[in-house]
DNA sequence: ATATATGCAAAGCATTTGCAGACTA
DNA sequence: TAGTCTGCAAATGCTTTGCATATAT
């Protein structure tokens, strides 16, 4: 369960090296997950990686299913996947922008019976919804 | 239901002005949504609209609340929202690329139940599920 | 008639690429 | 050591902006 280990395999799996950077890189996504580009590249400047060893390794990372690419809030934002936290979905508040990660055991069997459907094996899935949350809502 | 008449009220309960561009632009995605802004752009010279009006009208429409961005299979896109369709989410297929559109009662009632936990009021959402289809599956 | 939208061209960001040296396995 | 990865700098691509003219209301 350790996530730099889990990193690393993942990396040796595809025979691909295990870099300073590419822990560097891998350790703000773990602190930031889910985050913007601009902000991987700031946060990786100040440990002196490059903006050209970011993009060139977000694209490995998202080749071997590290991140995934997803729009929240109307931003993108680039995620570490399911391999590195526990799964889940987005609520994003429309009026304060606020971000809640959730999970819906029944919204996962809903899923799955909607692939079924289709004929087809689901790998993956992601799901945001837009609202108004609690707090603004004055339930809070 | 006549999607133009409804794209002209909805310009109009804001204010905005209906111009032949933005008409144009309308209709480019009511053939092609899902698209990527450089099909739109794309299809839009055609129609000799220029990019920077199709950059400031793609902001307009999402402004007023008529298209949403997504991600499909990893690329970027734009959509008409429900307004003008049904209300559908998309499978992508991970092995041929196809995007197939679908919806299920079950599952809009599990999002209901799962807005409702968080005391949220839900405006929209969108699901996306990646996965193999029927059809590279051999079921077909 | 008046305010807004458009096309064109230039500016501003974001992303990718070429290359020589640094580093992993 | 051999082959890959990195930083740097330049190139490319995407998006936004300024301005004079055209257009919708």
């Amino acid at each position: 369960m350790d996530k730099e280990l889990l990193f690393k395999q993942a990396l040796g799996l595809q025979r691909e090296r295990v870099t300073s950077p590419r822990l560097g890189l891998f350790r703000i996504m773990v602190r930031k997950s889910p985050l913007t580009t601009a902000t991987l590249i700031a946060e990786a400047e100040k440990l002196s990686i490059d903006q050209a060893t970011c993009y060139r390794n977000l694209a490995l990372f998202r080749r071997i299913g590290l991140i995934s690419d997803i729009v929240v809030g109307g931003r993108r934002m680039v995620e570490l996947t399911d391999s590195f936290g526990a799964h889940h979905h987005h609520f994003s508040c429309r009026n304060c922008g606020r971000l809640i990660d959730f999970d819906s055991p029944s919204l996962e069997t809903a899923i799955s019976a909607a692939a079924a459907d289709l004929g087809a094996i689901v790998s993956s899935h992601q799901l945001e919804i837009i609202g108004v949350c609690a707090q603004c809502r004055g339930l809070t």
